[in-house]
DNA sequence: TCCTTAATTTAGAATTATTCTAATTCCAGG
DNA sequence: CCTGGAATTAGAATAATTCTAAATTAAGGA
């Protein structure tokens, strides 16, 4: 038998790099894309690469410590925030907000009948004016 | 003072190229990426360039002709249900499916009370298997 | 009808985001 | 201290989309 914890053979978890982007991404005000999330890494690990950025995004999505948002336009964005929630974009300036609507479980029932999906998750995007942009 | 209908100087229209997309998309049983509908609307213009697709793109979406849809994976799609819905996505196979969830008044009005946002439209995403990735 | 002019289309280059590849480095276990 | 698999690195490759400059088109006026 192995020993009995969750380790895979060999993986090696959370590794400098990888806790570099969390940290960076914990710290951040705002969504940032994985070119923010490359120059700020870089201030802390200077020789740290692009697909490290990519590759440890991928890590942190899977072990759930990070999530990945994307609209139409340009670059995907990570939100540290991993619980269920909803995004308002803006439609003039482009900034993403977040928002919990928590009446979530009686809208998926609702698509699933719709729909006939085995649900994983369901999530809601609001478009318009953020109140800044409304002067 | 000018014709005092809603031409803007010179626009041309619905050429055939805008034509040509139009009908292909609205044609399509699935949600088509740029460079299906390119490959299709060769068949009907051959010369078609790849610029004049997304230029047409545009100009359909701003006509409220197609709508274009897209998630974090790969590219956009398009769509010619232009009235407002919803959509589910299969995280298996990557089937989109459309539908309707009709209470979202409701729903935009819990949304704009959250984020002060001035509401264009609401959209639900639902994630999961379609009925035929569930065996 | 012929001209002018702006809109549109075209081909291909450029840009942007992301993934892939191959070589190197790292580290836990034997 | 060796070894092997995991992770990292640099840079090439790919994919999606936008940009550029030249050619074409069509509408409206002389």
């Amino acid at each position: 038998m192995n020993s009995g914890n969750g380790d895979q053979g060999g993986a090696r978890g959370l590794t400098p790099q990888r806790e570099a982007i969390l940290q960076v991404i914990r710290e951040s005000e705002n969504h940032m894309t994985a070119s923010e999330i490359f120059e700020a890494a870089r201030g802390v690990l200077p020789s740290i690469s692009y697909a490290t950025v990519y590759n440890s995004l991928k890590y942190l999505k899977e072990a759930g410590l990070v999530n990945e948002i994307s609209f139409g336009n340009g670059a995907s964005r990570y939100d540290r925030e991993t619980e269920r929630h909803d995004h308002a974009i803006c439609t003039s300036c482009g900034k993403l907000v977040d928002f919990d609507l928590t009446i979530t479980s009686d809208l998926t029932r609702a698509a699933v009948r719709k729909t006939r999906f085995k649900p994983e998750s369901l999530h809601l995007t609001l478009r318009g004016l953020c109140p800044g942009c409304q002067e």
